[in-house]
Parts: structure tokens; C-alpha cells; sequence
DNA sequence: GACTAACGTTTTTTT
DNA sequence: AACGTTAGTC
């Protein structure tokens, strides 16, 4: 049946992934290797050998990656069994979790999960509340100590900075007060109710018999407690990645995970899959020379299954200006000499500033483009506030979509009266929301803005009634709402052009239907919330279908493949980045450069500046130390003058054929 | 409370 | 160079 015709086409390592199992099995899986056709194909065979599919727990890093497993196994098994699969992020698996059993806790079930700009919003506030130290400290700072301590299982009052520990501990009883919880709050309740609630635990082990977790190389130490937690005997339990792609150390993922199995779980099997069906040997040659400057790594070499290829050339530039330009022209001139598509070119950065001249570069020529994880879509501000609206009509009791839509749009409720009403609902340990609510307020300021917030809890009211009591769909109650506040035309006025106009309308329509779809599945308006806070703000962005050569950081790069790589930038201070030097993450660095390289499947130039503009200002480079440590065998050095001048003469000759043809057409 | 001008900052990014 | 933030003004 289905597993027969991919068991036939899998190699030897992916075959042994795929018979066992049962027990702790943990695949190193290299860049290219097949691993999610591996991954599937286990997870087919366990449905072949009549596990409940039920009983199938996949746990992936995002969305996207869990949607696109739940598909490959669907077409390969019946879509049905996939259907009745778990297959979600660590993150939804949590709230599933809680929202049976975070009562055990003290939290109400209907809690809230507070969105990161959300996050950066209470910490603000207290920062500019406890203001005790005047320097200059970052909210995001603070969150980021915060998370960090989360995850490593420290309690936040034994912070190392007390400023910090007061401000960890503030935030903390915020978000209680709120009964929300944060991103890490989702992995930490879930891992204590589970490992207090021996009940709860039982229940979840037995609920799930089989777990694998993908890009096990990204997961955290607070992530690997859960799975402990998650995962009891005979431990059935599989994990899939590569210690050298781990690129995301700096937001806490820990390589001890992967490199030290074998102390979370007995005698596990560890299977390797190095046969690698992307790369030319000239790139992966290229690519295992440079990571084996690595210490404390698993052991692997990556076997190309394609010919030699192509040398890799390394290409010394003059400065930044000549390297957009050098590469946007060879991928005009490759694209129409060897009929290229624009989608096989990929240029790869390591920071998103460099992307600027690139882009202008490209644009120059006609060249059309991808901007793969840009700035624009990381946190749109009318969907911030069309979901606090939303949150409002839900429990307007919640303070920090209240105050965060208060006076969005103005509505002559500014910053002074917020404080006011702040204080109030402090002093008499209401929240904000009953404060606006209650006459022995409203009494206390000015008429004017009393007379908005009148206005303010009147609609909110009044929508919240149409959802609550006239039981009407929260999509059409929260559009008409939208509407009587006017908020798409102020939403506009701040807008720079049009363009900017549509995309802001556009997106609150798709909310607004997504919403209206969520709620014609028979969901809640809180389940839409809860999705929505998980969901990455790029989901709905459709990446993939547009069409151009693609711009990309290194980081968003892994796991994507394309026939020609440009890498940018191999230069000290870039890649590495300085900041790296600075706090000894180099190795973290090396990894980055080594998922540039395996991206490349036929062809791969890599470019250093000795010049470069940063900042507005010009500055001189080195080049990257990784250049040395990567084996000359397949490697091609060269300069910019040295290709200009070959092209140079290519471009004499086809300038006289022209002129020739020239002749001969007049002459006809 | 809204608008403007000077100021400072600038790695990577998901949930 | 370009962005967001903040302080100061009306």
C-alpha cells in the first residue's frame, strides 16, 4: 500500500529511522538528508503497524511546519488517520493542556495569552512606574532576562540584577492580575501541572503513546523538561534535528539537548542520516571543511549523492556598491544565457540591513523579488488592535487590550486620564475597565473626557451584548463595531501612502474573515484569540507565492533550498557579527555560515567587501576569519576587477557581434 | 492632547 | 540612512 512505494525509495539510515519505533530514538539529520520524507514515513509506518492514530503526538517549532507535516502525512497515509493525529507546536500543545487543567494552579480557564507587543507594553508602563534608576533600560531587555530565566527554570525574585528581579516579579503579578500568562508561562504551568498532577500526567502519557519532535536543535531546556514530563515509560519518543544548524541560541535553544540525549532519556537509538540528495560535492566539501572548527558536535560528514559540480567561488569586492551590482547582473545575465527562472536565485545576509542595496540593485535592473521575513509584517498595528477590540468584547476586564485601544482611535482619552483611571482601579483592586464603569470616577475628571469614556463603555457594552445575550456572530458585531468608531479612516490618516491605505483595510478584512470562518466552525471567539496569539504574524503572509529571486537572512534561510546562493558579506564583524565576538557565540556564527552554505544546491558564490557602508558611514573590512577554515579543494578565489575584466571582454565580443548583426540588418 | 523637532539607535526572530 | 522614541511647544 501507501508506505510501500516510499519505503522502497528510502536509503539505508532513513530505513533504520523508519523500522524503529519503539524506545528513545534521536535522528541526526544533516541539511538535505530527507528528513521530513524520513520523518513521515515513520510516522506512516507506526499507522501500517496499527498504532491509534490518536495516539500520535508531532510536535513542531511553528505553525507552518506543523500544518505542511499534518499535509505530507495526510498524502501519504489516509486523511483521515492525519486528521485524528496531534501534530501542533509545543506552544498550542500547552494551551490545550491548560485550558483543561490550569485551574490546579489558581488561574481562571478562561486565562489570556498576552501577545509579545502586549508584553513589551506592561513592561513599559513599569518601567516608566518604578522609574527608580534613570538609566536608559530597554523593555525588551528586561522580557528577554525574564525569558531566559523561565526557561532555565529560575525564579524570577533570584534574578541577578534586583532592579531586574523587581521588575520580573511586578510583571509577573501583572499578568496574574490579568489572569494571562505569557509565551514561557504557556511551557512552564504546562510542565507543572504535569509534573505535579500525577493524575494529569497519567492521563497525557496514555493519551499519547508516540511523540516525535522536529528540529529538536531548536528546542530549550524548559522545552525538554515538558517532553520529560510528556514522555514516560518505555519512552517512545523521537526526536529529529541537527546540533550543527542550531542557529537560535540567543533566544535560548539549547544545544546540550541534542548533544546530551542520552542523560534525558535510557539508551537511546541514534541514527544518522548523511546522504545528503541537495548539494554538489564541491559544496558540501566546502560546507563540512568550514563546521568541522567546531568542537562538541556530533560527529557527521555529509556524502554528496550529486557529482563534484561546480567550484564555489569566493569573490573579493571593493565595497558594497559593487557587490549588489556584481550579483544583480550575473543573475540578469544567467537568467536569460542559461534560462534561469528568477525563483532558482537566492541571496543570503546576515543582517537585514545589508539588504537595502540589494534591493535597490536588483529593482535597477528589473530583477523581481522576494523580501523573505521583512520588517513590515513583524507586528501590524490594526491587527494589534482589532484583536484588543476583540479581547475587550471577551472580558473587557482585561486591562491591557483596554488600555491599549483606550484612545485608538482618539477619542479624547489620553494619556493623563488612562493614569488616573490606572491609579483608581489600583486603589480599589478593580479593573480598569470597572473603573471607567463606575460614577464615583467618571465624577472625578473633567467633563470633556468624561464624556468619552461615557461614549467608550457604551459601545463596548453594547457590542458586548449583541455576542453575549443576542447571541449574534462576533465577526459581524466586531466589523459593525470597527465601523461606528470610525476606526479605518483614522487608521488611514496616519498612513504615508496609498498603498499603505489598502494593505492596513485589507488586512483587517481578512480578520475579520478569518474570524468569520473560525466562527462558522462552531469555535469561540476566545479559541480565535488564542490561535491568533500563536500565530506568527507572517501566517497569512504569502511568501511562497510570490514570485522573484529571493532576498533572505540566513536565519529565516534554513530549511529552504535553491539552485544558485549568493552569500553576502563574509566579512569580520559581519559573519561573525561583532556582537557574537563580543559575547563568544562564534561557533553559533560558524553554524549560520554552514546553513548558507547547504542551502545551495548547484552553485555557490560567496562575496566579502573591502569597504563597506554602515550606518551612513564608510568603513573599512576585514575579511571573515571562517574564510581560512574552509578547505580550498572546490573553492575558486577571486576579485571583482578580475571578473569585470573577463566579462568586460565577453561583453567587447558581444557588443561587435551586435554591431556586426547591425550590418547585416541595415544591409538587407 | 496633538504636533513637531531633535535625539539616539541599529543581529538574528518564533511562540 | 532611516527608523522609532522622547521631549518640548502650542
Amino acid at each position: 500500500m501507501a508506505n510501500d512505494f516510499a519505503f522502497e525509495s528510502l536509503n539505508h539510515a532513513q530505513r533504520e529511522a523508519v523500522a524503529n519505533l519503539d524506545g528513545p530514538v534521536m535522528i541526526l539529520a544533516g541539511a538535505g538528508t530527507g528528513k521530513t520524507r524520513t520523518v513521515t514515513c515513520r510516522i506512516a509506518h507506526m499507522l501500517e503497524k496499527k498504532v491509534n492514530p490518536a495516539e500520535i503526538l508531532a510536535v513542531t517549532f511553528t505553525n507552518k511546519a506543523a500544518s505542511e507535516m499534518k499535509e505530507r502525512i495526510g498524502g501519504m497515509v489516509s486523511k483521515h488517520a492525519a486528521n485524528q493525529m496531534t501534530v501542533c507546536t509545543f506552544h498550542s500543545l500547552c494551551v490545550r493542556l491548560l485550558r483543561g487543567g490550569i485551574d490546579k494552579l489558581g488561574y481562571k480557564k478562561n486565562f489570556s495569552i498576552t501577545a509579545y507587543s502586549d508584553q513589551v507594553g506592561i513592561m513599559k508602563n513599569l518601567l516608566v512606574r518604578k522609574g527608580g534608576t534613570d538609566e536608559k533600560i530597554k523593555a525588551e531587555n528586561v522580557l528577554s532576562e525574564i525569558s531566559k530565566a523561565k526557561n532555565k527554570g529560575i525564579d524570577l525574585a533570584d534574578l541577578q540584577d534586583d532592579y531586574f528581579a523587581q521588575l520580573a516579579v511586578a510583571y509577573q503579578n501583572e499578568l496574574r492580575a490579568q489572569n494571562a500568562v505569557d509565551f514561557d508561562d504557556l511551557l512552564l504551568l504546562a510542565e507543572q501541572v504535569l509534573r505535579e498532577h500525577s493524575d494529569v500526567r497519567d492521563h497525557f502519557r496514555k493519551l499519547y503513546t508516540r511523540v516525535t519532535v522536529d528540529e529538536f536543535q531548536d528546542t530549550n531546556s524548559l522545552q525538554m523538561r515538558l517532553l520529560q514530563q510528556l514522555v514516560g515509560e518505555p519512552y517512545h519518543v523521537c526526536v529529529v534535528g541537527d546540533d550543527d544548524q542550531s542557529i537560535y541560541g540567543w533566544r535560548g535553544a539549547e544545544v546540550a539537548n541534542i548533544l546530551e540525549f542520552e542523560n534525558f532519556f535510557p539508551n537511546p537509538k541514534i541514527i544518522r542520516l548523511e546522504e545528503n540528495y541537495r548539494s554538489s560535492e564541491a559544496i558540501l566539501h566546502t560546507a563540512n571543511s568550514l563546521i568541522r572548527h567546531n568542537v562538541g558536535r556530533r560527529e557527521k560528514a555529509l556524502r554528496s549523492t550529486k557529482g563534484a559540480g561546480q567550484n564555489v567561488r569566493l569573490v573579493a569586492m571593493p565595497g558594497d556598491d559593487e557587490e549588489a551590482d556584481f550579483i544583480a547582473d550575473e543573475i540578469l545575465g544567467e537568467k536569460t544565457a542559461v534560462g534561469r527562472e528568477w525563483e532558482d536565485f537566492a541571496i543570503l545576509f546576515r543582517t537585514n540591513g545589508q539588504s537595502r542595496k540589494l534591493e535597490l540593485a536588483l529593482r535597477d535592473r528589473k530583477i523581481p523579488y522576494r523580501m523573505v521575513g521583512a520588517q513590515s509584517f513583524y507586528d501590524r498595528r490594526e491587527i494589534r488592535d482589532v484583536l484588543a477590540y476583540a479581547a475587550l468584547l471577551v472580558s473587557p476586564d482585561n486591562d491591557v487590550p483596554l488600555l491599549r485601544v483606550l484612545n485608538s482611535p482618539n477619542r479624547g482619552i489620553g494619556q493623563t486620564t488612562a493614569v488616573l483611571a490606572t491609579d483608581w482601579s489600583r486603589e480599589n483592586q478593580q479593573s480598569v475597565w470597572q473603573a471607567l464603569c463606575d460614577p464615583f470616577f467618571t465624577t472625578t475628571i473633567g467633563a470633556k473626557a468624561r464624556g468619552a469614556i461615557e461614549d467608550f463603555v457604551a459601545v463596548i457594552s453594547a457590542a458586548k451584548n449583541r455576542i453575549d445575550l443576542v447571541k449574534e456572530n462576533p465577526a459581524d458585531v466586531l466589523s459593525d463595531l470597527l465601523k461606528e468608531i470610525d476606526y479605518l479612516p483614522w487608521i488611514e490618516r496616519g498612513c504615508k501612502n496609498d498603498t499603505e491605505r489598502m494593505q492596513r483595510g485589507e488586512s483587517i478584512n481578512n480578520l475579520i474573515a478569518s474570524l468569520r470562518q473560525h466562527v462558522e466552525k462552531g469555535k469561540k471567539l476566545q479559541s480565535f484569540l488564542d490561535d491568533s496569539a500563536l500565530a506568527s504574524d507572517r501566517e497569512d503572509d504569502d511568501i511562497e507565492k510570490k514570485k522573484g529571486a529571493t532576498l533572505i537572512t540566513l536565519h529565516a534561510s534554513k530549511g529552504l533550498e535553491y539552485p544558485i546562493v549568493y552569500l553576502v558579506g563574509l566579512e569580520e564583524g559581519v559573519l561573525p557579527h561583532s556582537r557574537s565576538i563580543v559575547e563568544g557565540t562564534k561557533d553559533e556564527e560558524r553554524r549560520l555560515l554552514y546553513v548558507g552554505i547547504t542551502r545551495a544546491q548547484e552553485s555557490l558564490t560567496m562575496t566579502y567587501c573591502t569597504v563597506r557602508m554602515k550606518w551612513g558611514q564608510k568603513t573599512g573590512c576585514q575579511s571573515s576569519t571562517f574564510i581560512p577554515e574552509m578547505d580550498d579543494k572546490y573553492i575558486e578565489h577571486t576579485t571583482f576587477d578580475d571578473i569585470q575584466n573577463t566579462e568586460m571582454s565577453e561583453d567587447d565580443l558581444d557588443s561587435f557581434f551586435a554591431s556586426m548583426n547591425n550590418i547585416f540588418d541595415t544591409t538587407e
